[in-house]
DNA sequence: TTCCATGCAAACACTTTGCACCGTG
DNA sequence: CACGGTGCAAAGTGTTTGCATGGAA
């Protein structure tokens, strides 16, 4: 997949350079699926040595500009990063047992119309989340 | 309207007290429309006496488990809470100006009964956000 | 007179910033 | 060897909690 192959050439081509804290912290973000800045922390600490929280934080605002992570909100706290390797996606949270779904876009072409029709406004699909009850907690 | 006119007996019913914090407080909230916690602290200082911060938060929890009054996440920062003795509504936030719009919950009967269906997943349209672009900021 | 609610202060969770040093390009 | 990146520590923002006092019912 290109996007991963050459993500080292974005980081370099945008004027960035590339360390072995960037390539852990993206490593990590991929590796959990979704995960908060301290979650991604806790991970790169486990699988290698230490980097700082403030690296983290820069480097995830780094990454996502590239292009090579979104972040959404799954909760009311901390924000929760996800790689774009692979296909785009939306979120469904369940608000009682918190479980969280990964849902194709193609399910919103309609509203995305409606709203652009109606309102002349663009949906930003990859962070999107939609809060409600799954099956299990009616 | 009921919801406005009888809050006092809800709140007695379910156990709490009517205190002039919570009258102020549900004031300023319905008087605001979007407001953050730290808004609503400032404008009912600024309409009458002091109230304290943990006040705020504390009466606003009890709102909104009473149905009077609900909180969306209009940016990544604090929440904003909004009365809801008018009709329920869903937000649009453009990420570039930050314009909030208010949209009727029709248009999203579609993806409603699309994610009934494929996930038997039951939205819960009050707390939805959806951030994009708005016209002036394609 | 009973408890729920409030004020206050401290703690907490998450994030940002300034600055000296480090290391990629 | 220049300049962007990192670590560290401190501060900033938003929220929660424990406890003594106050006031609604």
């Amino acid at each position: 997949m290109s996007t991963r192959d050459d993500w080292r050439e974005r980081l370099r081509g945008s004027g960035y350079r590339l360390t072995p804290q960037r390539e852990l912290i993206l490593a990590s973000v991929e590796r959990l699926g979704h995960a908060t800045p301290d979650e991604v922390l806790r991970d790169v600490r486990r699988h290698s040595e230490a980097v700082n929280a403030s690296t983290v934080y820069r480097t995830l605002e780094v990454l996502e500009e590239l292009g090579l992570i979104r972040h959404a909100h799954l909760s009311d706290r901390a924000p929760t990063y996800h790689s774009v390797t692979d296909h785009e996606h939306f979120h469904l949270v369940c608000r009682n047992c918190r479980e969280v779904f990964s849902v194709d876009p193609d399910v919103l072409s309609e509203l995305q119309e409606t709203l652009e029709a109606d309102h002349r406004f663009a949906i930003d699909v990859g962070h999107l989340t939609i809060f409600g009850r799954c099956e299990k907690c009616r």
